[in-house]
DNA sequence: TTTCATGCAAATTGTTTGCAAATCG
DNA sequence: CGATTTGCAAACAATTTGCATGAAA
């Protein structure tokens, strides 16, 4: 069960500090692919394999949140961006960022309600905006 | 965008039906490969791709529920008719189904006020429950 | 120089699709 | 019969891994 052992120290190569330069420069949630297109596009290509690397150890080591999307994929966001949700438009994709600490705390008392510790949570909402309405 | 289309009836074939009676039998999330897996060893094999094909068609139509699991497989559940949210272990996967009326009227609230109608929305809570944190 | 990181391409895995044969209405 | 569904295998997309090379310590 130790054989997934890897180094304890992360070196901080070229490749490494892109990643993490890309990951804060947006603060909302990207693909892999994502990263690695926009690094591929700059002045500082990364492989893809690097960036899954580097991004799984990241996640690793709490500097980056990672969730799926619908369809699976995972999407990966720096940590310390402020915790927020979003509102989408089922027809034109219009998305606004809402917050809610209501509901922060709901879902962490449900949590402790049931025994569960170390609580995350994710929540879209989706609806049409007023544009899509009219015409 | 209409090349999506399909039929708008579904057949209540053979294959379809153990679908729905495996989802029944067992109330809490399984994969798609494990209902495959059930299926064949029991009396009424069903191919892999139709299981997928169904799960999914019950998804659209509402009668099943489907998340993704950490590592992106899809699980599903027969879902029960009210509406309610997920309160899911990552560890062992363990789940506690939650309602939240509040969270209800604070997702249409936040809508309303951006002016989104015909609302919906869709919210995990993720957490380690108290078997898994005490091992 | 020794160890860890990178890149590439090949390997995996979960899921979808094309198409001929089986089945339902 | 005619339209839909199934099964199988091939196609796919996202992610991981093996290995030789390049860069830190």
């Amino acid at each position: 069960m130790t054989s997934t052992e890897g180094p304890r120290t992360m070196r901080p190569t070229r490749q490494r500090t892109a990643v993490v330069e890309a990951m804060t420069s947006f603060g909302d949630f990207r693909s892999a692919q994502d990263i690695h297109d926009l690094l591929g596009r700059g002045s500082t290509p990364v492989g893809l394999a690097t960036v899954y690397r580097t991004l799984n150890a990241l996640v690793e080591s709490g500097e980056v949140d990672m969730l799926r999307t619908e369809d699976g994929e995972a999407i990966y966001r720096r940590c310390s961006a402020a915790h927020h949700h979003h509102l989408v438009c089922r027809s034109c994709g219009a998305t606004v960022e809402v917050e809610g600490p209501a509901v922060e705390r709901w879902t962490q008392a449900i949590a402790d309600e049931h025994g569960f510790a170390d609580v995350s949570h994710t929540l879209e909402i989706f609806g049409t905006c007023s544009s899509c309405r009219v015409r």
